[in-house]
DNA sequence: CTGTTAGCGCGTTCAA
DNA sequence: TTGAACGCGCTAACAG
């Protein structure tokens, strides 16, 4: 309320606003004893300048805008916890937006963005995302974008992402391995870029080994019906052997689905799971999961944007770097 | 870049900014014709207002805080899922900071909204605050604040939280009335209100069943040092048969140390586990869990923030509302 | 109904 | 090394 502002410091030292303002900043322009006499002055009035004063003034807000699709599971938290982290340490604010994986939103929120109100963006685009225009319009506009996990293939930008082919390539061939002959491959959202590139990763071991009755599915956001189509494809007279979840809350379906058809895990059926370290060790049996590094890759985004907007070079480049998931491989103890 | 500002309409049009200004607010005071004119041009030059100019003529940031513990396990992401959408709604912006469980970095964080960065504040304390002093000072100074779960008895103003007395009482006459005798409560941070309320209801239930052997078990904030505590307190003599995973991160805990150990659960020992819904449906075998209303507790906690701030009222009622949990109450199917 | 004037609090000219 | 003056973009008060 009776918030202090720089003039009550210069009228209780007798000084100018300018040179409080100076003085706060360590401009070197300032004699050390009164720069010494303000800031005590200023903590023990203890006073806090009015950001928006100062946005205003220096068209820079120190805030930047996390855009999610949603933040249910531990992917989006962890990625979070990782962007805070450094943008604490850089002096920036965090403002957060869900796009519930709603495009019409995604670009209501972006369209916000050429106020201001924020320095830059770190963005993983919802699931009907297929093409980046409102994104290149915002950076054409001059606002810095670093993707992560979710990816636009059309926007030049910089983008973190994990090995998605890879590791999907290495749970098909572990499943392979332990004798699965009929993989099915759960996914959703076929159109997002992690998804083809997992895809692409099962769809190269399929190939390799030659196990043609394999395939992809692909479900939708509806928990319910995921749970019914993954109880009709498990009832059928070819049931398959071997599943990928290839996102963390496919997880859930398979397991409730076999619970239902009374099919154990993973004696009828060897599961490898796209999922989170803590759900990994809840998980029993224990299973061959693989996890994305959540954390790390929201403190790179974030690293990589604040780096960007601390030296104000021309357009961040357009990069991809990839951060390898983990992959767990866990043996069901003995019992079998 | 070249954004547009108020001024450009008003000169493109003949008119004053302030006539611009209150045309785009739909003040009454403005001819319907050259409303439409405004607004015409203004969508046409894809004019965004300056949040920051306006925040600082208006005194009001249309902003608000969610000052968090952690957001890694997922009470805490669905109540941001929670508070996002009301906000949203109610045109506010959300801006997240964690204390990572340090009262320390809570004060830094409440320091600066003296600034009038935000119109008001969420927030759910760390682990270390066990007086509410720095959150008095913030709401001295006129910060409408909202505790949800984790709160201070110190600090009169509006709470929402779950029924943890309650909850935790359910949870541990189900484990009696399926046999236990001796019955272990795993809990974090007893400083916490709600660790206080959910111990209360836990030693009530054990006082009227005079299970004399049972007891509460601190854990901290290291997930190894728990397993090996978790270890050590089920391969004694006289092993407890029933647990109670008082938080979220203590039931892979729990899982990890039964499996080391070769116990089974639930032959060897009963599990209740207060945890999210996804990972109720993961655990196998299906496993008595209490599962808290995240989501609607951030909508709440929000709702009641933006109706106070709508509203311009006096101070936040002193008041605690509770939403209850839910015991899904689930038997491991049949093999025993 | 509309225009004029005057700030919100701060940071950056320029001049001393 | 400091101060005076101005303006960032917007809105509120006061006229007309």
């Amino acid at each position: 309320m009776a918030t202090t502002t720089i003039k009550d410091i210069a009228k209780a030292l007798g000084l100018s606003p300018a040179t409080v303002s100076r003085a706060l900043q360590d401009s070197h322009e300032i004699g050390e004893a009164t720069k010494k006499k303000v800031k005590e002055l200023a903590t023990q009035l203890n006073y806090q300048p009015n950001p928006y004063a100062s946005s205003l003034r220096k068209r820079k807000s120190n805030t930047i805008a996390v855009v999610l699709p949603e933040v249910a599971d531990s992917f989006f938290s962890l990625a979070i916890n990782g962007i805070e982290a450094v943008a604490k340490d850089k002096g920036y604010h965090v403002l957060i937006y869900l796009t519930h994986e709603s495009l019409l939103r995604e670009e209501a929120i972006l369209s916000e963005f050429k106020s201001g109100r924020v320095d830059g963006l770190l963005i993983s685009v919802s699931e009907e995302t297929t093409s980046g225009t409102h994104i290149k319009k915002v950076i054409d506009e001059g606002m810095p974008v670093v993707f992560f996990d979710r990816e636009c293939d059309d926007v030049p930008t910089t983008k973190i992402v994990t090995n998605d082919l890879e590791s999907s390539y290495l749970a098909t061939t572990h499943l392979i391995k332990q004798g699965c002959k009929k993989i099915v491959y759960l996914c959703i959202s076929p159109s997002l870029s992690i998804s083809k590139n997992r895809v692409n990763g099962f769809n190269k071991a399929i190939e390799e080994n030659k196990l043609t009755h394999s395939g992809v599915v692909a479900c939708d956001k509806h928990f319910d019906n995921n749970i019914e189509l993954v109880k009709k494809i498990l009832s059928g007279k070819n049931r398959p052997d071997g599943i990928i979840a290839s996102v963390e809350k496919l997880t859930p379906v398979v397991y409730l689905a076999c619970r239902d058809l009374r099919l154990s895990i993973p004696t009828d059926i060897k599961l490898v799971s796209f999922t989170n370290l803590q759900t990994s060790l809840i998980l029993n049996p224990p299973l061959t999961t693989i996890t994305q590094p959540a954390f790390k890759m929201g403190e790179k985004a974030a690293t990589i944007l604040f780096k960007h907007l601390d030296k104000k070079k021309a357009a961040l480049q357009n990069e991809t770097i990839v951060i390898a998931s983990e992959l767990f491989i866990r043996q069901s103890s003995a019992k079998k």
